[in-house]
RNA sequence: GGACAGGUGGCCGAGUGGUUAAUGGCAGCAGACUGUAAAUCUGCCCGCGAGAGCGUACGCUGGUUCGAAUCCAGCCCUGUCCA
């Protein structure tokens, strides 16, 4: 369908819709005025990571098309954990954990979203200001009433985990109704009327809009994002070591960097319209890339991404370390270091000094592999020993993992 | 409260007294190939130890036994049905 809205018009060209409550009406009111739009975020973690940007980029799109970003913080939420399409409760988290991981989550949406007063500016609540305070009669009076558990049962989020008799805690099965009633509170705070979300978030959503129309009768609207995955068809979000984090605390700018860098072929493309300002001609333009040079498409996408993310700066310095390392077989600025003490150290101790090998075993095995390398040389000797005197030696695990050894 | 089924390594899932640190799959790591891609093939995959070996591990706590993830008892947790 065809959009007059600028705002639908650039989510749907960059392929941020799945599915959508009233596309018309919803067009017809982005065309005419300032949409606020909410999108939450459950502190379960010190750090979102990759699998929550399609969300964070999706309130930066919404901030470009004019309108205003809103995102909401779960500190009420989170302390009931979402079940949807979770296979079991994960663990309560404590009021403390909460709080402090609201503080370092709340940092990152500074990079992607312009924060003021201003009519299109970006403003972030917790939702923990509203649902803190319910009384639990008056909420089931005025907001329970209007939940029916036969059509709560039925939603896919529930009904998997009922399906494969797994436990649903009563506190769990509550979640539906709290995010429902935080789009209500937000129509009324602050006139929200849209929310958008993950693919999984759909029936949480769908049930908010039809709440203020119930209690309110006020029309809100409801958009999701398909569910990120990789060509290959493994969720996205897993690089060399864990989790890609947005925080940089969690995950350095260069591992950052090296996500974007290692997208597989095929999903360039995608990931360049999600995840980068760059015009949709340009795009088309790098994804057309054949064969080898398709590596050029994903510097780009590298450094987009990261700039985002992580500034500037950070993405500047991470594209050099990689040209050094990789390109030129060097070592670069953003690659870890250790220094080697002066009585020398065991190869062992290095990779896992390092951060290359999580325990000596493990170690002993990456050199049993062939893994372990010296200056691009493989180490079979689990005996050798880094001199104290060495220099400056590159050490690496495998071909993607870089390391520096100095001696002191 | 009752009957029945179940709780195994990051996940799924075999194993029902002894070559079982525990089959297999997924995820992960490494090698080959390559373009820092994909696909494919190969090896590794609890910790410590150069090694022999030691330590820890099959919901928890005890017990039986030369020997238990496997048998017994109690407890905790989950599901299904009944009340």
């Amino acid at each position: 369908m065809t959009y007059q809205s600028s705002l639908l018009r650039l989510l749907d060209a960059r392929g941020y819709i799945h599915q959508l409550t009233d596309a018309a009406s919803l067009d017809a009111l982005a065309a005419g005025q300032i949409v606020p739009g909410y999108i939450g975020f459950d502190p379960t973690a010190p750090s979102l990571h990759v699998g929550h940007l399609v969300s964070i980029m999706m309130l930066r799109q919404l901030q470009r098309a004019g309108h205003k970003p809103i995102v909401v913080m779960g500190g009420g939420t989170g302390k009931i954990g979402d079940p949807s399409f979770k296979d079991e409760a994960r663990k309560l988290l404590t009021e403390d954990l909460i709080a402090e991981n609201v503080a370092s989550i709340r940092r990152v949406f500074e990079r992607f979203l312009t924060f003021g007063d201003g009519p299109s500016d970006a403003i972030m609540v917790d939702n923990a200001e509203w649902l803190d305070r319910l009384e639990y009669i008056p909420f089931l009076r005025d907001i329970g009433q209007h939940f029916s558990v036969n059509r709560m049962l039925s939603f896919d989020s529930v009904k998997l985990r009922l399906d494969r008799e797994q436990s649903l805690s009563f506190l769990e099965f509550n979640y539906m109704i709290l995010q429902a009633y935080d789009f209500l509170e937000l129509s009324r705070r602050v006139g929200c009327r849209l929310q958008m979300g993950g693919s999984d978030q759909w029936g949480n959503i769908v049930n908010g809009v039809e709440l203020a129309r119930r209690v309110d009768g006020t029309q809100v609207f409801g958009l999701t994002t398909p569910l990120l995955t990789n060509a290959d068809g493994t969720k996205m979000g897993k690089t060399v070591g864990g989790a890609v984090w947005l925080n940089e605390d969690q995950l350095p700018h260069f591992d950052y960097w090296q996500f974007w860098r290692n997208t597989d072929d095929r999903d360039v493309g995608k990931r360049l319209r999600l995840f980068t300002d760059l015009p949709i001609e340009e795009i088309e333009r790098l994804e057309r890339l054949d064969g080898s040079e398709i590596n050029a498409a994903k510097i780009v996408l590298a450094n987009e991404a990261t700039k985002l993310c992580r500034g500037e700066a950070a993405a500047r310095t991470a594209e050099a370390t990689a040209t050094a390392t990789f390109a030129d077989g060097g070592v670069g600025s953003d690659l870890p270091q250790l220094t080697v003490p002066a009585g020398g150290m065991s190869i062992i101790d290095a990779l896992v000094g390092i951060g290359f090998a999580a325990s000596r075993g493990e170690a002993k095995r990456l050199i049993a592999g062939g893994g372990a390398r010296i200056d691009g040389v493989s180490i079979i000797d689990e005996s050798h020993t880094i001199s104290g005197n060495c220099g400056e030696l590159r050490i690496s695990s495998g071909k993607k993992k870089h390391g520096v050894l100095r001696s002191a």
